[in-house]
This record gives C-alpha cells, structure tokens and sequence, in this order.
RNA sequence: GGGCCCGUAGCUCAGGGGACAGAGCAGCCGCCUUCUAAGCGGUAGGUCGGGGGUUCGAAUCCCUCCGGGCCCGCCA
C-alpha cells in the first residue's frame, strides 16, 4: 500500500502548513521523472503561492517514507520515485484477504422465479451478486448471501398449472427447468389464458398455504443446478411462503402503522387502503401516496419487500431454518415451517436488483425511515443494474425470447473445447479445462463493464477468448504457472539485478489491494475486471519483451539472482491474478 | 407531465477536476529454431452528443438543448 503510505505523510506535511486535506496520489505518466505524483494546483489559492513554490515547501517538509528514494518537482506536481528494492519486495509480499471488521453484509442476489430456467438476463445479476459477495469477504465484511424464492407468485403459480392443465408428464430426458419453462411459456401463447384465470388463482392460493412446495422445489432444484454452475455461492434460501407464514407483514404493517406516514383515507381515491406518505423521504414525487395495503386488503408487493427488509435489517423475527437437502450446497440453509429461529440483524444489505426496481426500493428505504431507522434506510443500498439486451432487443420471459444461461453455458464449452483441441491438442484435462474457459468469459462479460450501463449480450463477444476476456486473464495465469512449474529448484533472489523491465511488472502489481477496496467500496466488480485485464496486460508485455530481437526478459535461463527475482515476480503476479480471478468467482487454469 | 440513467475511435467499452484522452474488436504492417502466438509490437482511427457556464485547469462539476433507455397501477 504504497500509494496509501505516500498520501499520509502528504497529509501530515500539509497539516503542518495549515491545510487539512487529503490529496490523491496517482501514477507519474511514462515521460515524467518517478512513479507516482500529485497535483498541487489546487493549492495554490489557499496557500498564496505559486504550485511550484508548494511543491518545493511541500518536499523540505515530508516526513518520508523510506521507501521513496526521491522526491522531485516537476512544475505544479510533485513527484515520487520509489526505491527499486523496496518496490520489488512490496510486489513480492503474498496477498491476503485483509482483517475482518465488524458488522455483517447482507447480499441478497439470483432471486429468480422458481418457474422456468434462468436466461442471459438473470446472468448479470447473478455474475454481480456474487462476485461483490466475495470482493467484500476478502475486503474484510462479514458477507451473508441469500437467496429469494418467490413461490407463491403468480409466475411459479401460472407455471405449476400449466403442467396440470396440459396433462404434462416429465419424461427425464429434458432439464425439468426448461421443461416446465415451456409449459409457461405454452400458456401465454394459448389464446384461452384469459379464461384460465379461476384455475390459476386455484394454485396460487394452494401455494401461499405452501401446500405446492414440492413442485416449486423440483423446479428449483433444476434451477440451482445452473447456479452451481455458475460458480455462485449462497449461504440462505428463504421461500416467500415461510415470510406469509411467519406472519411478517403483518408485523411489518403494525411497525409502520405507528407512523404518521402511513394511515387509511377514508375518502377519494385510496380511500379503504392502506397508504403512506414517502413525500418527506423521496422528493419531487408527483403522487406521494403508496397503497401499502389494498382496500380489498391484499397486500401490495412492495409491501412485502418491506417486511422482508426489516427482517433482514432485525427490525422483526419470526423465520425458521434448516439445512436444504440438495445435491449442490451441502452448507446451504432454508427457511421452512420449523427449525431454528434466525434474524440476520444487517446493518447494511445490498439488493441485487435491475434498474426497474429503483422506485420501490427507494420505498423500502423510505419505509426503514420512517419505521424510525434513518441509520438502516442509509445502509440499505440497491445495486441498480442496466438490464441485459439480446443481441441489441429486448427479451421477455413469457414469450420465450431469450436465451438460457444452460445453453450458452454450453455453447461456450463448446467452443473452449475447439480451441484447446486446435491449441494444445496434448492437454492433460480438455473438457475441464474448457468448462473453466467458458466461465470465465461468460461471467467476465458480465462483470467488466459498469453496472449501470445496459449490456447487449452478444455471443460473438460474449463467447469470445480474445482481446477483454476472462480467458485473456486466464491464459495470463496459465503461462505464468506453466514458467513455474518448470523452475524445479530456486536459489537466492538477488534484487539488485532488476530491470526497468522488473520495475514495470512490479508497479503494476501493487495496485491490487487498491482496485480490490475500490471495488469494495464502490460496490462494483467491473473495476476489480479492470484492474485484471492491465494486469494481465502487463505480463504479456514482460513475457514477450524483446531487445534487438531477443527476448528481453527470459525467466528460466536467467543468470542466478535474476532468475530467482523473476521467478518470484512470476509466482506473486499468478497468485494475484488467481486471486483475483476468484474474487469474480472465476477459475484460474493451470494448463489451457 | 414528473423522475432516474446513458451518450468517449467504425463497433464494444475504461477513464468521473490535473501532466499529451486509453483499451479491446474490426483494418493495415510485423513477431513463433525463445518459458503456451487464447499472446506481443507497430500503424491508422477522436469537435469526449451540441451550446453555454464555473475553474489556473473540464471527457470529468453546473445549466440548457438534442438523441437513446427505463420508471412513475388498489399488476408482480
């Protein structure tokens, strides 16, 4: 942490000469003196002197760190040149997941209707839920991942009757998921679905009493098996039919009632509902009335996303858990009718959720407000992502338009497969090796650019093992380890034999733990990817390094001490991007 | 009508007050008797959507306009 030291003891210096200010350290660009420099422009006014005196004042007073070798004006900046070993030996320090702190995160991520396989769009969600799980364990939260199943929505309803009313039987050859999928999918398309409608309500009332359990449960099942896939971890299910049960928002409602926010009109146009007023929480709001209860005296669905916030954030209890029987996750919980009594009590959740959902989840936070919890509404953060475009359209799950997660899982093996066979027909492990090839694009597509940034899923890219891909990270690692495991013995590291080339490598491998607190911080894996593709960048460019022709940068034959150095860069740069890989719940390959 | 987000090279995207705007793909030219060429080097390609403002300094902040997406139901 480097940066981190250097913009401390700019800190103190500054305090000294009366700023209380923290400015960012950034790398020095290539044709500028030293590694790293700040701007002091900004200065300037406030101390009444011109940058470059600052810079000079700035450097007589510098408690420095040792590391830096050389402090060095240059105009408005000044600049730092760290000394050669010391950077080696930071790039050389294994990285480790940093101390745990206090309070857990609740991650809740995946959340598909248990009704039909999952598609390209669940991807993302997917693919970001559970890569920022991990980014933040290793960043030091304690990290609870769950996962919603909504088995007494209309979805699974209109599905379950679909297998009853077309007399559908399973016969073992298709995945039960896409099976069942296809029976909703017939229904929409049956021109008689509007007379359908008592038979459905039927099932969906059968469901909230969790007498269907079963059937959704083998639907899921099927489901989780792409998840797993996935290389997705959860820690909880917990099934809507246990929150109805446990009465939560029933406990919810007598929370808000106590709010003067939330009351019944007894005239105009809510009146018999159950409303509350957001208008002191969301500003701007043309109607600032949100029917909580219907003057039928059904509950709305925002109704219940607010019970089950306050359950996450411990404002109620009432769910039971208990190991989830499943082929996948043997240390997988799920909420049931008994077991053992749990409340996470999170002060902060994330909500993997699409950008759709902005509005009412700017009401749970609302409601946490105004239950008296301003604290836990600021701790309750939606990860708004852009919803995912199929090559350049819209999809729609009831009219069949997308493309399932199974099938691009396998296309992509497909064609990792191909290219392992046209490359290294020799390899030890082929369909492995191309299983964890096709991961890591799919799932590297789907975390390297910005959340809020609509992504348009296109197989040629998507698929792709060139240029910005997970494979460009992985082939990175695996020629890294394929240096290592042809080393055999090692002697002493003699630092002093680095080269400008050593430095590079070594400049850039100290960025980790800064773009992984980033990521951490800013809630958002793509700069974590990021970060990975210059990495990886980097070794490509030490690996093919040539003067006059010749490699530059050999690491096997070169003479002893140098050798040993480069090897160290070798194995601390594949660990890191290992690491790395696994903080997007990537697989690093040892052979490709 | 009200609100949120996006607009950077032909295409897909990084960069989100600071040192000449960077990658990948596509194009062109090179590099495998060398630790994996899924790679590397070079070349070409830009009014950072338009205009105004703030600032010593704007792709970055503010205003406005244009283009695109999404949300605003006693549906979920």
């Amino acid at each position: 942490m480097v940066r981190r030291a250097l913009e401390e003891a700019i800190r103190h210096a500054l305090k000294e000469m009366g700023l209380d200010l923290r400015l960012k350290v950034a790398k020095a660009p290539k044709d500028k003196p030293g590694d790293y420099g700040v701007p002091l422009f900004a200065l300037a006014k406030e101390l009444r002197k011109p940058p470059q005196a600052i810079a000079e004042e700035l450097k007589a007073r510098l408690a420095l760190p040792p590391f830096v070798e050389e402090v060095i004006p240059v105009g408005g900046y000044l600049n730092f040149r760290i000394r050669t070993k010391d950077l080696l030996k930071e790039a050389l320090r294994p990285k480790e997941p940093f101390p745990k702190r206090e309070g857990l995160v609740l991650i809740e991520h995946t959340s598909v209707n248990p009704n039909k396989e999952l598609h390209v769009g669940h991807l993302r969600n997917i693919a970001l839920g559970d890569s920022l799980a991990r980014i933040l364990d290793y960043a030091g939260r304690r990290v609870l991942v769950l996962n919603y199943i909504d088995d007494t929505g209309r979805q699974a309803a209109e599905t379950l009757f679909a297998l009853r009313h077309y007399g559908l039987t399973w016969d073992g050859k298709e995945k039960y998921d896409h099976f069942a999928g296809n029976a909703y999918v017939r229904l929409h398309q049956d021109p008689e679905y509007p007379n359908l409608q008592g038979g459905i309500e039927e099932i969906l009332h059968a469901l909230e009493r969790g007498e269907l359990r079963e059937d959704v449960n083998r639907i899921l099942l099927a489901q989780m098996a792409t998840m797993k896939a996935l290389n997705a971890h959860y820690d909880l299910l917990v099934w809507e039919s246990d929150i109805v049960r446990a009465g939560l928002l029933e406990k919810a409602l007598r929370i808000l009632e106590q709010s003067p926010h939330v009351f019944r009109p007894t005239e105009g146009k809510y009146a018999g509902a159950l409303v509350m007023d957001a208008s002191p929480f969301i500003p701007g709001l043309e109607d600032p009335y949100f029917v909580l209860v219907r003057s039928g005296g059904a509950a709305t669905y925002y109704a219940k996303d607010i019970a089950f916030q306050f359950w996450k954030m411990g404002l109620l209890e009432g769910l039971y858990f208990q190991p989830y029987e499943n082929p996948y996750y043997p240390a997988l919980r799920t909420s049931a009718p008994q077991g053992e009594p749990y409340t996470p009590r999170a002060r902060e959740t994330i909500n993997v959720i699409d950008v759709r959902q902005s509005h009412p989840q700017a009401l749970v936070r609302a409601a946490l407000a105004l239950a008296g919890h301003p604290e836990l509404a600021e701790g309750a953060f939606h990860l708004a992502y852009e919803t995912v475009l199929l090559e350049g359209k819209q999809m729609s799950g009831r009219k069949g338009l997308a493309v399932s997660v199974d099938e691009v899982l396998e296309e992509a093996e497909r064609r990792a497969l191909a290219v392992i066979e046209e490359k290294n027909p020799d390899h030890p492990a082929k369909e492995e090796a191309a299983r964890m090839v096709a991961l890591g694009a799919i799932r590297f597509a789907m975390v390297k650019t910005e959340p809020r940034k609509q992504i348009d899923f296109r197989y040629a890219e998507a698929l792709s093992f060139e240029g910005d891909t997970g494979p460009y990270v992985q082939y990175a690692h695996a020629r890294a380890h394929s240096i290592l495991r042809k080393a055999r013995e090692w002697g002493e590291i003699d630092l002093a034999q680095a080269t400008p080339y050593e430095r590079e490598l070594a400049l850039a491998l100290l960025d980790f733990e800064e773009a992984v607190l980033e990521a951490a911080e800013e809630k958002t894996p793509h700069v974590l990817a990021q970060y990975l593709l210059d990495l990886s960048a980097s070794f490509n460019a030490y690996y093919n390094a040539k003067e006059d022709g010749r490699p530059a940068t050999p690491v096997l034959t070169a003479p002893p001490g140098l050798r040993e150095l480069r090897l160290g860069l070798v194995r601390s740069l594949q660990e890191t991007l290992k690491t790395g890989l696994s903080l997007l719940g990537i697989p690093a390959p040892e052979v490709m």
